[in-house]
Order: structure tokens, then sequence, then C-alpha cells
RNA sequence: GCCCCCAUCGACUAGCGGCCCAGGUCGCCACCCUUUCAAGGUGGUAGCACGGGUUCGAAUCCCGUUGGGGGCACCA
């Protein structure tokens, strides 16, 4: 729609009241805005040709079953639920196409009347006409053609009147002035009779776009077992907006050479004919990468800023920050950027730059059992304890200076400050994270350290 | 069972009869950079499902096989 710049019509289509629920229309709407969508015409929003939920425009939908009705091209059906399913699975136990086989068409005036008498209830069918077929022209899958005997007597109407997602939609797509549909092609069977509605009706069926499902890594649709699969899952995952967004754009779709692009080059470049018919396979690993990517691509400002909520969740920081709990963040953010690929990484990497936290165990056992690492820890602290100016490259220095002196390795020196500084072998770069520490908490944990190693105490250096 | 789709590296894709002994991205591997981990840089690995046609020429067109998927509700 944006790239065509035409209205972006949001609809609810929730005329099923066994599975609609309030809580999961704001959440489906919450989710929609969240990724970024952003509807000219929808509920809340306002528009038009309102409202735009189908549980609030019944009345509409009956009235047309009801005429569809009187008009000879749909009949009402006395078979109970339990009946046609009783008569489906014998038909397929004998192999079967499960179709209603239009035995209410056929009643005769007294049966009718006497079903009636009984106050049987019943449903309302569409007369599918026996002969001949549906033809259109799909933007993705291109010339669809079904023979009308594929396709049964639909019901429109529920035998307590409410209407049917099939009658529904049509009625909508007429009354609402819908030009285009695009939607997951499961809804491929139902366009025929969309269209035979359609005809019914007396409207122009818009034209169809069905678009693939997504499927999960080994290929069949994905489901809770493939992971994360709703908006709220990759929100509350640490995922961006923008890249869950742009990694969907791929699915089915591509270019020649560009992989990252952002909401208006997907708008400027995005066709929907060139969207592929088969389904793609959802691969997280790409996911994150692109987040990645995208966390990159954030000024840090705003890094920090989204950040927050992540870091005050594992009570790094109070929600909102106090001021200096913002500058500190400020200094850190650069630091960690290009090291996490979800937000919910932060806290995890930077945690020791918040608070004091215990030396790793398997850390300290790898790090800090050599024979170096006393007289290693030692002299960091004597000759910290000298530097007046605390700045990173000062800090480097120094200890670079040891190192060099006792004959080390960069990572045998480094490693074990490390460990004793911020707890894991892991961590963001060491001198700056000192320096974010500042003096006096830095050489507090380095003799934390050494005390922990037994022998010399703290107080005798 | 019936109807309908789909098929290029492990994954997402470019390709729309010669520019392709197939290009990009993720992943994976190696190297460089390097205080860890990342990021970044360089290089590499790997594919037109198979079999027939059509054509001077096929990843591209046609047919079949195989393999995947979808649909067949008083759900959407």
């Amino acid at each position: 729609a944006r790239h065509h710049a035409g209205v972006f019509i949001l609809r609810v289509e929730d005329t099923d009241p066994a599975r609609n629920t309030e809580e999961a229309y704001h959440a489906a709407l919450y989710d929609l805005r969240w990724v970024g969508l952003d509807w000219d015409e929808g509920p809340e929003t306002g528009g038009q040709f309102g409202p735009y939920r189908q549980s609030e425009r019944d009345q509409l939908y009956r009235e047309a079953g009801l005429k569809l009705l009187e008009e000879g091209r749909a009949y009402r059906c006395y078979c109970t639920p339990d009946e046609l399913d009783a008569r489906r699975k014998h038909a397929l136990a004998e192999k079967r196409k499960p179709m209603y086989d239009e035995r209410c068409f056929h009643l005769s005036d007294e049966e009718r009347e006497t079903f009636e008498a009984e106050g049987r209830p019943s449903a309302v069918r569409f007369r599918v006409p026996e002969s001949g077929s549906i033809t259109f022209t799909d933007i993705v899958r291109g010339e669809v053609v079904t023979d009308n005997e594929q396709i049964e007597d639909f019901v429109i109407l529920r035998s307590d009147g409410s209407p049917l997602y099939q009658l529904a939609v049509v009625v909508d797509d007429v009354g609402m002035q819908i030009t285009h549909v695009i939607r997951g092609d499961d809804h491929l069977s139902n366009t025929p009779k969309q269209i035979l509605l359609h005809q019914a009706l007396g409207g122009e069926p818009p034209v169809f776009a069905h678009v693939p499902q997504v499927s999960g890594q080994d290929g069949k649709p994905l489901s809770k077992r493939h992971g994360s699969v709703s908006v709220k899952e990759f929100r509350e995952g640490g995922y961006l907006p923008e890249a869950l967004m742009n990694y969907l754009a791929l699915l089915g779709w591509g270019t020649a050479e560009d992989t990252i692009m952002q909401s208006p080059e997907l708008i400027e470049r995005f066709r929907i004919e060139d969207v592929h018919s088969s389904p793609a396979r959802f691969d997280h690993a790409k996911l994150e990468w692109m987040n990645g990517e995208y966390i990159r691509l954030l000024p840090l400002e705003d890094l920090a800023t989204r950040l927050e909520p992540w870091l005050a969740k594992e009570g790094l920081i109070k929600e909102p920050p106090t001021e200096s709990e913002r500058e500190l963040l400020a200094k850190v953010v650069p630091l960690i950027n290009t090291r996490i690929r979800r937000l919910d990484e932060a806290a995890v990497l930077a945690r020791s730059l918040f608070m004091d936290v215990e030396m790793d165990p398997a850390a300290v056992n790898k790090a800090m059992k050599d024979a170096h690492v006393r007289q290693l820890l030692e002299r960091a602290v004597v000759s910290l304890e000298e530097l007046t100016d605390w700045r990173y490259d000062l800090i480097e220095e120094r200890l670079r200076q040891i190192q060099q002196e006792m004959e080390l390795k960069p990572k045998t020196a480094f490693g074990p400050i490390r460990v004793a500084v911020s707890g894991t072998l892991v961590s963001p770069p060491l001198f700056e994270s000192m320096e974010i520490l500042g003096k006096d908490e830095s050489l507090r944990r380095l003799r934390g350290a050494l005390a922990t190693m037994g022998g010399t105490s703290k107080d005798e250096l």
C-alpha cells in the first residue's frame, strides 16, 4: 500500500465469538504498531467506512445473508453440527472428498415444514453453481482456476443467525471499497467462494495477492516448537522492530545485492508481484545477525534509551534512571554496542560496570590459578595506586609495562586482571571499564581478588 | 481420499534463452586486526532435485518422476 501511495486499511476479522477476546484484540493492535505498521483506516484510527471491527458490524452481514436467502442464492440447512461431523468422517473413511451432500437443498416443502414445525435450528448455506468454474488472477500465484464442483455449499450464517468469515469479508470488501487483498495463502481456497459471493452481492471482487506462509527450519509450518514465533516474543527477546520488519520483508522476496534496507527503502523497492509463491523458512540466526546490524546502526544515545528498560529489568539501574545512572550508561554504551546482538544481552555483558559482582568460579579456575597471578595483581595494585590521572590510556600504559617486565603474553597478563575487575573472562574492554569504574572501585576489586587467593592480605599492600 | 500449489548453495535470495563452468546475504571455515568477547577486513566452503524433450544454445520454456507445502468446518 505504501509503495503505491495507497490507503492501508486494517480490518479486524473477529466474527468467531468463541475465539475473540478483548485482550487478544488489544494485543494484536499493540503488536502491529510495535513492528511499525501504521494503518490509515482502521480501529482506533477511524475512517469513513468504520467501524473496522467485524464484531461491531454484525447487522450488516445478517441482512446480506438474509437477502441472499430471499433471492434463492442461499438456502436453509437443518443438519446439525454432529450430523455433519459424522458424515465428514464417514466420507474421509471411504476416501471421498468430505463435502456437504446438499441434502437440505433437495428438501421437499413438507420436509422443510416438518423441520420448521419441530423448531429445528437452521444455518444458511450459499448455493454454489453445480458446474462451471471460477477464475481469477492472483498477483503472486498467477491465474487460479477452481471448478465449482470442488466447492461445497458453504455456511454463511450460523444457526444462531451470526455471520461467518466468508460472508463478512465480502460484505466489507464491497462496503469498504477494498481494491486489493494481501493475505496468507491459507486463504487461497477461500477466494473462489468469496468471488462467488461477490457476484451474488453485486460487487466487483478486489485484486488478490496470496503470499506464502512462513515455515520453520524443518520446512514445517512455523509453530511454537521452532522457538519464538510471535511479535510479542521477539519484542520480549530483545529484538528491534526495524530489524524484524527488514527481516520479514526478505522472506519470499529479495534484491540482487542489498540485505539491510530500512523502512523507506523497503517501501520504495518492495514489489508484491516479485514475492515468491513458495514458502520461506524462518532463520533465527540471520535475524540475530540483522538485529545486531540495526543495533550498530542506532545512534549511541538512542541505543542507551532503548537499553534502559532492559537494564532496569535486571536491577542494574532504576526506571526511569537517575541522572548519574544515565551518565554511566552513556559511557557504557559505546563499549558494548558492537558486542550485543539483542538488547537483553547488554545486562549480562555490562553487569560488572553497574554493580559489584562475584568472580565466576569457572573464570577463576581458568585464569587465576597460574603462578604469576599473585605477583601480577600485586604489582598492578602498586602501580595503579600511584596513578593520579585515571584515564584508560594511562591505565593501559601502566599495566602493559608490568606485562612486559614480567614477560607475559598480553592474554595471560590481562586475563586475570579482567577476571578480578569484571568477574568474568568475557567483558567489555578492560582499560575503559576500569576508567568507568573509577580508581577506588578498580583497586578495591583488584585487592578483593588478591584476598580470595589467600596469603598476603590487602592491608599488607 | 480429492483439489491446488511449489522446487537455485545448509538458510534467504538474484537470475526471467546466450552477459552464469550461476551473483549477493546469513551460517560455517581460515587468515588479519586484537587485552577477552564482539565488531571490522580478506579469502574460502557450498547450489540450478532427477529424467526426458524444445532450441544453434537452457537454471531459465514444455512433459514426467521424486520431494515439500496448502486447502477440503455452523475457524479465520
